[in-house]
DNA sequence: TGAAACTAAACAAACGTTTAATTAAAACAC
DNA sequence: GTGTTTTAATTAAACGTTTGTTTAGTTTCA
C-alpha cells in the first residue's frame, strides 16, 4: 500500500540526497535506487521540490522529540541538564546524521527561500532549548555569565563539524577508510565526554 | 586579457556557487553573472569541472598561508599562539565565507571522490597546525591533557557553524535580515573573546 | 598574415514532468 | 458469493526544457 512505499522512498531519497545532494540526485536514480518506476515519485509527492518537503516534515518531528522532556526534568540541575543535552543530541545527530546532512546542504544555500525557512524552523528550537537552559542556569548562579548564543554554536557546531563528512573526520582522527566513527559507542562516548568537559569548564568554573 | 578575465570567471563562480550550489548553477547563469560568452567557460577551464577544480587551486594556496607563521613565533607562548589561531582563523574564515561555502557543500557530498580528496587535503593542514600547537602546549605542561582532535573540531566547528547559513546566524542572535555578522567588527571581536575563553579555560585551568 | 580571443548557433544527453493505457484493489448491487 | 462498476496504483513512453559541451565562423590585435 501507499503510506509504506512512499516512506521508502523517503528514506532512499535521505541515503541519495546525502551522497548526492538535491540538485546531483534525479528522479530517475531516486526511482531506480527504490525499485519504483519515475512517473510513481510526482504521483506521491507531485515535484522533487514537494517530495523534499514531504520529507522534511516526515522526519523531523520524529527528530525533534526527547529534548524537550529534559527541561521539564526538576530533579536535574543546570549542569545535570547540560550533560543530557549533550548525550541526546550526539545520540541523535549521529543516528540521524544523513538527514542531518541533507538538511544542512539545503541550509548552507541562500535560494529556495521556502525550504530554508522550513529547516530554520526545524533546527531553531533546539538551539533555543539549550540557550534557555544556559540562560536558567546563570539566573540561579549556577553558570557563570557566559555568551549564550555562541556557546550554543560550540556545542552544535562540534558536532556538526564531525558529522560534515567521513572522510574528513576520519583523516583528523587518523583512522582507515573501512572505520565508521558514528557507529562507534567509542567514539561516541569520546565525544560526549570532550563536550562535556568543555562546557562544565566554561560554565561552572568559577574564575578567581 | 585572458588571465584577469580567468579570475573574474573564478570570482563570480564562487559567489553564484556559494548560493546555488554547484550542480545548481548553469555555465549560462555564471556567463551571464561574469558577463562573458558561455563558450568562454569551457574555453578557458575546459569543462565546469576543471572549473571548479582550477578554483580551489586558485584560492586554496592564498587561503593556506599566514597560519605557519604563527608557529614558526617563538616569542609567543602556547596559550598566545592558540590567541592569534583563534584572532587569525576568524578573520579568513569571515572574509572568505563564500569560498568557505563553496568547499563545504562539496565536501559534505560523497561523490565526486577526487574533489573531496583535493578538499580534504587543503583543510587538513589548518587542524593539523592547531593540534600541533596543542600537543606542544600539554608537552610543555602548559596546558591539560585535553583531547586534542576533539578541541580543534570545536574550534573549528564553532566558527563554521556561524558562517553555515547567515540566515540561521541572525535567527539565533536574534537579529534582523538587513543585518551582516560577518562584516561587522563588534561581533567578530565577540567570536573572538568567546573562542579564546572556551579554550583558554578548557586548556590552562589546573583541576584541583 | 596568423594566432589568440571571442561569439552565436547547434549538439546530444539528461532533466523534471505529463500523458495515456494497463493492472490491481475496493465498493457495490443483487 | 458472483459479476459489475469505480477508484486507485502502476507502467512505458513521450513531452518540452535545460543541461554541459562543441562547432564553425568572426573579430581583435600584434
Amino acid at each position: 500500500m501507499g503510506t509504506d512505499k512512499k516512506e521508502h522512498i523517503i528514506n532512499t531519497a535521505i541515503e541519495l540526497f546525502a551522497v548526492k545532494g538535491f540538485e546531483g540526485t534525479s528522479i530517475r536514480d531516486l526511482a531506480a535506487a527504490a525499485g519504483v518506476n519515475i512517473a510513481m515519485i510526482n504521483y506521491y509527492f507531485g515535484s522533487k521540490e514537494k517530495l523534499f518537503e514531504s520529507m522534511v516534515e516526515e522526519k523531523a518531528a520524529y527528530t525533534r522529540i526527547e529534548l524537550t522532556e529534559i527541561m521539564s526534568n526538576t530533579s536535574l540541575n543546570a549542569a545535570g541538564k547540560i550533560d543530557r543535552i549533550v548525550e541526546g543530541f550526539v545520540e541523535r545527530l549521529f543516528r540521524n546524521r544523513h538527514f542531518h546532512r541533507v538538511i544542512h546542504q539545503e541550509l548552507m544555500l541562500g535560494d529556495r527561500q521556502a525550504m530554508q525557512d522550513m529547516i530554520v524552523n526545524i533546527l531553531y528550537p533546539n538551539s533555543q532549548l539549550i540557550k534557555q537552559i544556559l540562560l536558567d542556569g546563570i539566573a540561579s548562579g549556577e553558570f557563570n555569565k557566559v555568551d549564550v548564543e555562541l556557546t550554543v554554536a560550540t556545542l552544535i557546531g562540534t558536532i556538526n563539524y564531525l558529522l560534515q563528512s567521513k572522510k574528513f573526520c576520519l583523516k583528523i582522527l587518523d583512522e582507515t577508510e573501512t572505520y565508521v566513527p558514528y557507529e562507534d559507542e567509542e567514539f561516541k562516548t569520546r565525544v560526549k565526554t570532550h563536550l562535556k568537559a568543555v562546557l562544565h569548564i566554561h560554565l561552572v568554573h568559577q574564575p578567581k
